[in-house]
DNA sequence: TAAAACCCTACCAAATTTGTCAAGTATTAG
DNA sequence: CTAATACTTGACAAATTTGGTAGGGTTTTA
């Protein structure tokens, strides 16, 4: 299956959707979101711990606590989530820029590849979670 | 690092390159392939053959043999060579067409990857093995 | 008839993914 | 002030995928 997403991705923006939805004063608890998504508690806090390290949420602890958004869910785009949680969009590892790659003059498809990913990253930061939240996915095909 | 492809699926265009240099009549041996893109015969082995089996390209026995393209390098795109190799472009699981997806209705995030990985494969069809070798590589931004 | 070249099936090691588990720390309602 | 709530952190491990290797074929033709 080509250029799968891994899991962590995609419970990051479903969660990140069921915070967004919080937005802007009501924080949600990780039982919630995991109960809503089908995605266990111990795994949620992994994911959101990065998600909270990259000031994408903040978390308020105690009773009546949970993640609330940092930014209005129109500013949250799903390439800035996916980018935390996968790292940048890379299709092959020597565009990846902690590795770079050695044979860049030489490779016919290195400009393939890099067009791809810019392609990928273009329309994904289109997409915010204010998209999800409102239902207008199915516009999607128009806006790109 | 996000929605890398393997190495098969990066390999396999390569070598696709390297075989349609030699359209139409001079054969090109996995040897050669080997050397020039820096890939284990036996690995090219696995690759090629599945090639074959989905008649994007032909091999001659014996000696003076090797690989052909069975079309110009025009009419083969760098979409029909990964689907062979890869599978179908499939952002999640649950859009891949052998699993199905349990949760359409409820999923919000369902309709997203659906729409990326349909502006994947649109624009990989657009790229074919003629613009690899014209070294047209660098219009694409123009193409799209 | 032997060398060239493709064909095929196992198998395996390493990396990545996909989580679980256990033991914290911080906050606040009451 | 204390107990319940909720987040925080790090270690670890099973399962899967990736990225190959090995070794034996078979077919063709110079």
């Amino acid at each position: 299956m080509m250029l799968r997403l891994s899991t962590k991705g995609q419970y990051g923006v479903r969660a990140m959707y069921e915070i967004a939805k919080g937005y802007p004063e009501t924080p949600v608890t990780i039982k919630e979101i995991s109960e809503k998504q089908e995605v266990s508690v111990a795994y949620l806090e992994q994911i959101l711990n990065k998600l909270r390290k990259a000031n994408l949420i903040k978390s308020i602890k105690g009773p009546g606590g949970g993640y609330l958004l940092n930014k209005s869910p129109d500013q949250v785009s799903i390439a800035a989530i996916l980018n935390e949680l996968e790292g940048p969009v890379a299709i092959t590892s020597c565009l990846n820029p902690e590795e770079g790659c050695v044979r860049v003059d030489s490779c016919v498809t290195h400009l393939l590849w890099k067009a791809l990913g810019e392609k990928v990253e273009a329309f994904l930061s289109t997409i915010t979670l204010k998209t999800l939240i409102s239902g207008d996915l199915y516009k999607i095909k128009e806006i790109s």
